[in-house]
DNA sequence: CTTGGATAGTTATGTAGCATAACTAAAGGG
DNA sequence: CCCTTTAGTTATGCTACATAACTATCCAAG
C-alpha cells in the first residue's frame, strides 16, 4: 500500500488550466464585473441596468423587445430593468403611436443626467482594467472579443 | 407638446455599449460559456468541476482549501465540487497524514482518464474560439487578460 | 369583416452560481 | 491547558437568467 503523496504547501499551481482562454478570461472577467459593479454602485445602477439607460439615451424611442433583443437578454427580464430605471425617475414608457402593445422608451432629463456621469465613471474603470496596455493591443483584445462572440 | 419619436426597425444600436471592454466581454464570456458547457456536457463536467479535476490531477494530493485558493472560490463551494468528482468515481478523499482535519485530493484512474478526455475536447473548443485569430492577437488577448485579472 | 395565429409586454416561477454565517473538529501557540 | 485559528461542512440567501403561461393587440387569409 502506497502512501498518497501531499501536495505540502503552496505548489498549487493552475498552469495547465492558464493555457485555456476561457479559463483566463473567466477570471478577468470576475475581476472586472466586480470593479463594474462597485463603480456602478453610487450610481444606483447595476452592469444591465445601465446597458439599458444606455441603449435607450442612444436610441429614443426603442421599445422594449427591441432592447431585449439588442442585450441578447430575455423579454421577461427586460421588464425588471425597465421597472427599476423607469422607479429611479430616469426613464418612461410612452406608448407607442403605432402599436398599443407596444412601448416607446424614452430617458428622461435626469436619466440623461445619471447615463452622462455614469458613462464618465465607466469610461474610466475601462481604463483602470486596461492600463498598461498600448492601443493596438486593446483593439487587438476587442476584436478578438468580438470574433469569440460570433462563434456562438 | 412634442410627439415622442419612436425607434422605428433594426437601428437599435449598441455601438456606444461596445466602446467598453467590459461590454464586449460579458457578451463573449456569455458565448464561450455556453459553447464550454456544451463540450463539457457529455462528460458530466461543468466549468468548475472541470477546474476542480485537473487542479487534483495536476496537483495530487492537493487539500480542499488550498483548492479553493487557486481558483478563487469559497471553501463551501469546493465541497459540492468534490462531492460530485467523488460520487461519479473520480475523486477520492484521503485522509490527511500530518492533519487529520484535512483531505489530501487524490484522482482515481477513471477521473485521469476522463480528465484526459475532456481535456481534449476543452482544446478543441478553446482553438474553435480563436479560430481565424493570429499568433499575435491570441497573445495579446492573454496578455490583456491576465492584466485585468491582476487588477482585482 | 372575422377569425386564427403571431407578437408585445407582463407575471410567476424555477434553476444555477456564488457568497455568507454558523457549526464541529482539530491544530497550535502562550 | 486554554484561547485563537484553521479545515471542512451545512444551511441559507441572493442575484442573474431562463421558461412557461397569460392578456391584449396586431395582422393576414379566407
Amino acid at each position: 500500500m502506497e502512501k498518497p503523496k501531499e501536495k505540502p504547501e503552496g505548489g498549487a499551481s493552475d498552469a495547465a488550466l492558464r493555457d485555456f482562454v476561457g479559463y483566463n478570461m473567466k477570471r478577468a472577467f470576475n475581476v472586472l464585473q466586480a470593479d463594474l459593479a462597485r463603480t456602478l454602485e453610487p450610481f444606483g445602477l447595476r452592469m444591465l441596468t445601465f446597458s439599458a439607460l444606455s441603449m435607450i439615451v442612444e436610441n429614443p424611442g426603442l421599445r422594449p423587445s427591441q432592447l431585449a433583443e439588442a442585450l441578447s437578454v430575455e423579454r421577461a427580464n427586460v421588464v425588471v430593468y425597465v421597472d427599476q430605471l423607469e422607479e429611479a425617475g430616469w426613464v418612461t414608457r410612452a406608448p407607442s403611436e403605432t402599436d398599443r402593445r407596444a412601448y416607446a422608451l424614452q430617458c428622461t432629463l435626469a436619466g440623461r443626467q445619471v447615463y452622462e456621469k455614469a458613462r464618465a465613471a465607466v469610461r474610466a474603470h475601462d481604463r483602470r482594467m486596461l492600463d498598461g496596455l498600448r492601443e493596438v493591443e486593446i483593439a487587438a483584445v476587442k476584436k478578438a472579443l468580438m470574433r469569440i462572440e460570433g462563434r456562438g
